[in-house]
DNA sequence: CATTTAAGGTACGTTGCTGTATCTAATGCG
DNA sequence: CGCATTAGATACAGCAACGTACCTTAAATG
């Protein structure tokens, strides 16, 4: 009859706080709910497993997202942000330093966005562009189109056209590599994809040092 | 009394055929075992459905891949053939043939390689670079160094160094549309991907219609 | 033909997760 | 305070797959 439940939910949410509600319950479900998704991909993404992490039972799971895809989106679109673009004043630096900021950001989770969720992208007949639309709101400029409007802007590339292939490719790149070996790309390969190939297709000298 | 397992599983394999043994029936398995994994992914990959896809039962896959990544190795070992490298005597179409070859031939399956086995990669702390490595023979050139080699012996390209990620760029990036969109990449992209990225970085004049 | 090997079927307990139902007690609000 | 809400615990049946044990019978071997 004594209240030992409450007292072990408690543990999880620190000695003294009491009994969550509303937003805060919430919040606190989709923190859980993200760790849990970095920790162990979308196969481990259970109700189970997320109900324990948060501290709370799964009936408090079932009344909010009634479906495990349903939770997965809320846990997405509260985590997923955009990526930093730098204002170097330069279009080297400005790509370098997006591509060092996407890596820092998304070495952890794109491997999970578009790799861990293959089994929700087979169950719902999605796949990850289409998710990246749902979550992310459309229309939006990408960052290496910002990139190369401002070098246009400041005079350092010829304003003509060109393709979307061209303009996004160090991220493509970069997300390629991400892809394949799961894990953060070294440094270098960052700046051999911006000086190596993207500056030369630009028709921009490259690399500073070796000319 | 009456042998109704047997008819059960003959009906599997064939009327009149009996009982598989050996390498016969290690490569229905195997094909079973493809099959599944294609159709399902390796969530779906399961000991009971490569069994009964195959005719036979859960105890007789046991006795010969104890863990499941050994059943997975063995069957991407058997299945994953190297992709056939065009000689049509031109660089491009050296380029935009064999793009198009990797594009029928890895389009299934792709996806499922390096996405579909996260979960393998995730209990194995391996990647996709690294299994491939373990399956293909290590050493070997890559189709790009080929390709690129054949040009440069015909003229057509300048004998100068060229790093790895320029000359294997058509790949990745048709590989990193397979990974994200999860279907076969249209022929623009591939024509748009040599035409428009990969000859203009080599110095080459790019496509033979626009100038 | 006799013997050994192994395929094929069946069964069992276990595990992990699913949904749902039910109860309690804490919280917020009037 | 009294009431409605709902967090949190627990229990249940169900399912799918696991891994193993066992028995039989077909095929290979001598």
């Amino acid at each position: 009859m004594a209240p030992n439940h409450e007292r072990i939910a408690a543990e999880h949410r620190g000695v003294g706080a009491s009994r969550r509600r509303g937003a805060e319950l919430e919040d606190a479900i989709l923190d859980a709910a993200w760790e849990v998704l970095i920790e162990h991909g979308y196969h481990g993404f259970t109700y189970e497993a997320v109900a324990a992490r948060a501290g709370t039972s799964r009936p408090v799971l079932y009344r909010r997202w009634p479906q495990r895809g349903d939770l997965l989106l809320a846990t997405l679109s509260a985590f997923w942000q955009p990526i930093a673009v730098p204002e170097t004043g330069g279009l080297r630096d400005d790509a370098i330093g997006f591509l060092r900021n996407a890596n820092a950001d998304r070495a952890p989770t794109i491997t999970l966005m578009s790799v861990q969720l293959v089994d929700y992208f087979r169950d719902t007949g999605t796949s990850f562009s289409q998710l990246r639309d749902t979550i992310l709101p459309p229309g939006r400029e990408s960052a290496f189109e910002t990139i190369v409007a401002r070098a246009v802007g400041r005079g350092e590339l010829p304003d003509v056209p060109r393709s979307p292939r061209v303009v996004n490719l160090p991220f493509d790149l970069l997300r390629h590599d991400l892809l394949t070996t799961m894990r953060a790309v070294p440094d270098e390969s960052i700046v051999e994809i911006v000086d190596g190939v993207w500056l030369p297709l630009l028709g921009v000298s490259g690399a500073p040092s070796s000319g």
